[in-house]
DNA sequence: GGGTGCAGAATAGTATACAATCCTGTGTTC
DNA sequence: GAACACAGGATTGTATACTATTCTGCACCC
């Protein structure tokens, strides 16, 4: 179904690649733990490989290891909530900026698929891959703006971001995200930089307030958890 | 002599962090290949550790990662030399502005005891060293504004930069760099966000134009090298 | 003489075995 | 009955053994 898959079976990169995909569409809650020879069973690989590739997700933040005890998906705090989206806040309105300056027709075509994929799976129900295809959107928009390595770094608050929507998120009406997208692809296809900068902006604003960022992390599942920090 | 050093002796950490440090003094050359047995036996630990290590560090893009050839200390390309300050340019100005606002006395005594040492490395010709700790001023910085996902980013692209300019500097006056960092921290001490912001904005243009990116990276070593790409 | 091919050495990739640590449940004691 | 101690099992940390690939040098052939 998805474009290149199945390319990197068995080799420690897809199998970090398949967890991050699993953690970003919530199919994996926070504070899952990922049993290495679990893990290695499910996709068929030894330890070794399912080791390389629970540090890789650690590195990006998706998992946190705990010496001794083994590796589990991260549960964002509040305070890296806000750092998360303070960092989006400093490089995506310009990075959108510089895309509008020089996006092409055919990015405009797979901006818009993107955004149709997108109704499509939230219209079908499946909201973790609707939240995905919304991550990617930001990403796409890095690409666009031919900068390689601000885009890894979104890529990674992007992914930590679906984290944190997984902890803090306030139901609310999902759909004003897609209006956001849409009209960023607007600004982006009237090469307006400036708009699509202030439009990022308040993109990312909204999505801050959307969360609860007051309360506890949902309720501490297991009183070992809450207590073991201080 | 540093601070907290030898406390992880043979832990991955441990090895990453020194070939980290040796890297950004610019005692591993770009290019120089790091072969696992002889990493562990120079550190006393098995492959395993090492492979992590350099898995670590290909993460931080400061070693690549050629597979069933090797790790090699990373040669960046004049792209991602852009693309590298490029980031910085967004996170940076806006990070020491926030620093501006919130800076301790503490703080301004540790950011000015950084400065003397790098005037004593300087002085004691200890190049690689100096180039550090101006490397750790920035990170300081973004300590100082309360950011620890940010200072993360700016730690690998602080780390890349001195890669970069392993590769690129151009013999030129290198006490341009105290003097504006001697300048940050009076902005900062006078609690002048704006001022903190323009001059790194500044600082760091300094530094591209300090950089000569038009020409090759240094005659291509070998023509396997410069031909094994396309 | 230069190019090709093969063989051995070197090195990375992977799996597994062993050691260390931690969790859990049961039994004992007060 | 509650708290503690110990033992067994489970899981991670590390080293090593094995496999696969690549590099290198020598011989051979055109």
């Amino acid at each position: 179904m998805d474009s290149a898959l199945a390319v990197d079976e068995g080799t420690s990169d897809g199998v970090s690649r398949r967890l991050a995909l699993a953690i970003h569409e919530h199919r994996l809650a926070p504070g899952t733990k990922l049993v290495e020879d679990e893990v290695g069973e499910i996709y068929g690989v030894s330890r070794t490989v399912v080791r390389a590739a629970l540090q890789r997700l650690a590195h990006d933040r998706l998992v946190t290891l705990q010496r001794n005890k083994g590796a589990f998906v991260s549960q964002p705090s509040i305070r890296e909530a806000r750092e998360v989206f303070e960092a989006r806040s400093l490089l995506e309105p310009r990075t959108a900026r510089s895309a509008a300056e020089r996006i092409t027709p055919e990015a405009l075509v797979r901006l818009q698929s993107h955004i149709d994929q997108e109704h499509a799976a939230l219209a079908g129900g499946d909201a973790g891959r609707a939240l995905r295809l919304s991550g990617q959107f930001h990403i796409e928009i890095a690409r666009i703006a031919d900068q390689d390595t601000i885009a890894a770094f979104i890529t990674q608050l992007v992914a930590r971001s679906s984290l944190i929507i997984a902890v803090y998120w306030q139901r609310r009406n999902a759909l004003c995200e897609s209006h956001a997208h849409h009209a960023l692809l607007q600004a982006l296809a009237d090469h307006d930089g400036a708009r699509a900068d202030a439009l990022m902006r308040g993109h990312l604003l909204d999505l801050v307030s959307s969360l609860d960022l007051r309360n506890l992390p949902t309720a501490p599942q297991s009183l070992r958890e809450a207590l073991v920090r201080p």
